[in-house]
Order: C-alpha cells, then sequence, then structure tokens
DNA sequence: CAGTGGTCTAGACCACGAA
DNA sequence: TCGTGGTCTAGACCACTGG
C-alpha cells in the first residue's frame, strides 16, 4: 500500500475503530505519543486526527483528549434525480407542460412559501413532467422573481423549471422533505390516476445565501420513481 | 468575525464562488499567490485550499492550479430517523412486537436479500413497531448470523432490531430506497389500515467489510412518517 | 522542463476546559 | 493549573503533469 504517512495514521485509527478493538467512548492516545509512535511531527499525527474529526468517527476535546465518537445516527448521501434524466435514461421522450403561471407577492400565509423567508414577488407555477407524452410527476413551484427575473419569461419545455433554475442561479442551502401522500381528486385527474392512489411526494426549497430562491413540490405516481440513498462512513476516498 | 486565518480564507473564496465571480472553471490562484496575498505560511493556505477540495468545491490539478468545480447533482445527507427517537420525541411509548422469527439459509431467489451478496444463515423476523401500543411501522428483516450470532437470541422489545444492531455492528457500508407504495390486504391489516391506503416504504441494506449484514425493509402509514434531507455545499461547519 | 500541489518537519504560541 | 488540541511558521523535498 503506497501512500503518505497522514493517511497511513488515519486507516490505522480507523482499522481500530471499526475491528471493535477500540470502542465509543475509548480515548486515543494523544498527538504527541501518535507522534512518536510513528516517528513523525505533530502537524502529521493532526491531519490525521482533523480528517477524523471532521468525518465524525472521533470526538475532540481539549484538555481531555480525543475519542471514539458514538456511532452517528443513519445518515446518507441521497441522490435527487432530475426527471428529465431519469425519463431519457428510459429511453422515452421528455417534455415539461406548463398548466398554469402568474406572478404574484409570496404568500406568507402559506406555510410551504414562509421557509423561504423574504417578502419577494414570485412566479407560480405548475406543470406537468410528461414521459412520451403521459403525465410521469406533478409539480407546483414558485420563483423568486427578485433573485432570479429571466425565470418569468424562460421556457421549461425541454428541461422542466428544475434544471433551468440549476443552470441559471447557484444555491447554498436546500431543504427537502419525501412523504407519500394520498391523491386529491385534482391530482388524479392531471397524473390520470385514481384519487386515493398512493403517490410519492418531494418539496424542496433552495436558499441562496440566505434568500430563498425557490419552492417546489413534485407528486409522483408511487410506482415512477424510488429513490436511493448510499451510505459511506468515510466521506472522502 | 473570530475566526482563524484558514477558515478566513477559505470563506473568501466560497463567497466569490457564491456569488458567481468566480464561475465553474475559474482558476484559483495558486497557494503562493494567496500567501502574499494574506501574508501567512503556505500550509495555512493549504489547509483552506485542501478542505475546499475535500468539500468538492474546488478541483486541484498539479501543474495546472486549483479551479472552481461544476456545479455538482442535486445530493444531499438524508437522515434515516431512529423509529423508537421519533416516537419517544412525540411523547409515546415505544415497544417492538415481534411476529415471527426464524432461522434459514439466504434465500437467494428473492431480489432484495441476493444483494448481500453471501450464502449465510440468516434469522428472518417480522414485527410492529408500536406507538402508544398503536401500529406506527410493519419491518420485516434478515439478519446475517454468521456475522452476528447474537442476534439469534436477542431481545428487541425495548429499542428495536435496528437500534440494537447498531451497538452490535459496526457496519461499513449502507444503501437505502425510498418509496411509495399503496398496502396489501396482509399490511392493511396488521397496520390497521384499509387495502389500498397509501405507505411509505423504506428498505435498508448494509454491509461490513463487502460481506452482507442485514436487509430491512419497513413500512409507515403516510401521516406517520416524512424523512428530511439538507443539502449544504460544506460538509463541516 | 518547471509550475503546482502533496507532504512533511521542528519548532512555536495560545485557548480551552477538566482536574 | 497544565495537558491537550488549534493554529501557525518558514522552510524543505518530491511527484505529477501541462506547456
Amino acid at each position: 500500500m503506497k501512500s503518505s504517512l497522514h493517511r497511513t495514521i488515519r486507516t490505522d485509527i480507523e482499522r481500530n475503530i471499526h475491528c471493535g478493538d477500540w470502542p465509543p467512548g475509548y480515548r486515543i492516545p494523544p498527538e504527541y505519543e501518535l507522534q512518536t509512535q510513528y516517528d513523525c511531527s505533530r502537524a502529521t499525527v493532526n491531519k490525521a486526527l482533523s480528517y477524523l474529526a471532521a468525518a465524525g468517527l472521533v470526538e475532540r476535546r481539549k484538555k481531555a483528549g480525543t475519542f471514539v465518537a458514538a456511532p452517528r445516527a443513519h445518515s446518507a448521501v441521497l441522490t435527487i434525480p432530475d426527471i428529465a434524466e431519469v425519463i431519457r435514461a428510459q429511453g422515452k421522450t421528455y417534455r415539461f407542460q406548463t398548466l398554469s403561471r402568474d406572478t404574484r407577492p409570496l404568500d406568507m400565509t402559506n406555510v410551504d412559501e414562509q421557509e423561504l423567508a423574504v417578502a419577494c414577488t414570485v412566479m407560480a407555477l405548475t406543470g406537468l413532467h410528461l414521459r412520451g407524452g403521459q403525465p410521469f410527476a406533478l409539480e407546483e413551484r414558485v420563483v423568486n422573481l427578485d433573485l432570479v427575473p429571466d425565470a418569468k419569461d424562460a421556457d421549461f419545455t425541454a428541461k422542466g423549471p428544475g434544471a433551468w433554475l440549476l443552470r441559471h442561479i447557484p444555491w447554498t442551502k436546500g431543504k427537502h422533505t419525501i412523504s407519500a401522500m394520498a391523491c386529491d381528486d385534482h391530482q388524479a385527474e392531471l397524473l390520470k390516476l385514481t384519487p386515493g392512489d398512493a403517490c410519492l411526494q418531494l418539496s424542496r426549497w433552495t436558499w441562496r445565501e440566505g434568500k430563498g430562491v425557490t419552492f417546489v413540490r413534485q407528486i409522483f405516481p408511487a410506482d415512477y420513481l424510488e429513490l436511493t440513498a448510499e451510505f459511506t462512513p468515510n466521506r472522502f476516498g
């Protein structure tokens, strides 16, 4: 194994933790001790330990020392698919059909829109993502026109509003919620379902520098979409 | 803002990227230049840039320099809740009720179990997570007894099998899938629903050193659980 | 070839916080 | 108080790879 020294130290410690020799709460030797053990400078040891702390595998406390962290709550990297890509990967054609589109002030009485946390003019949009001409997902969205004025006259037909926004404005923070729901009469009609049918509901808020950019709710018939998330204990390769 | 120097450098660069002054592909000044600009040692500059590279915000290539990375695909950190904790947070009592439990070889004809990728003896378990005595979620699980022999006789009543396993065996890799589904007659009866009602289905596979540890499928009535995922461009605080 | 990042050293001072 | 980690310095050598 060709590797740098700080990486060797890191993986040695990881191995001790993963094999159970160093259980949660175990006190890892302090830097000056590892420095002697590996015959290197303190900076090199520090780099290894800082990495492990950033990855959440250990916890460092001044004066007290470095300790093996308790097993973390399950968390994983969730990939939010681009709908157009998903559909094209299935060999079908994609199109976004706008159902309604108008400009109005942000509705602060709506709890979902509230979270955007800024008074602004928004474009409210509803539309359908079509797979081979058939409804694939229903989308309801508001876009902050103060931050993205170009959105007002943009054409979303080919890529959908999500991909258009991603290319036109960078975001610094985002939140998603995922839930199951039974569709109502209106949604059922648009998606060609029966009222009460199970759907996956994906909501997303995005902010840029603390200002809300967009809120979107997407509704997929249950069979159409499955989200996947991967867990890896080490965030970096 | 009281802060360390490497953090100042880092946030300065982040701001340049987020505000659009430094678009994707932009070449960031090399270390020796920033070293002069901030009047500090190269190690300090390097620490800031290494962090940004680890976070995926920039890409570093020897000889060529450091470049602003292209915007990443939507991905977010998904938190998979511990069911017992969710329920206790609601002020209700939690209990796990085992419905069936037996030992058998891994069923390689079952596509879900296939993914564990090892022939082994498993414990197959079905049970209910109870909130205040009422069904909250249905769980079907297989556990690799070759890796976790203690699971055979463990008592899951207080914490549920998931939390028990988390404490008894570390895992190195995991995969989740999330989907909506309509419950069938059997599930409806156990969860006290009407057949066809919308449910959220969460499946999880975990491995340890390439060997499958457990597969679990959990089914929640639509209203009972909402998953949240947060996106932050900086993986560390 | 030479610019650039990757790594490492042998010190140093300071702030925090457990004992 | 004083052990510990957090941060920083002013160098150094090397590996990689683009021009």
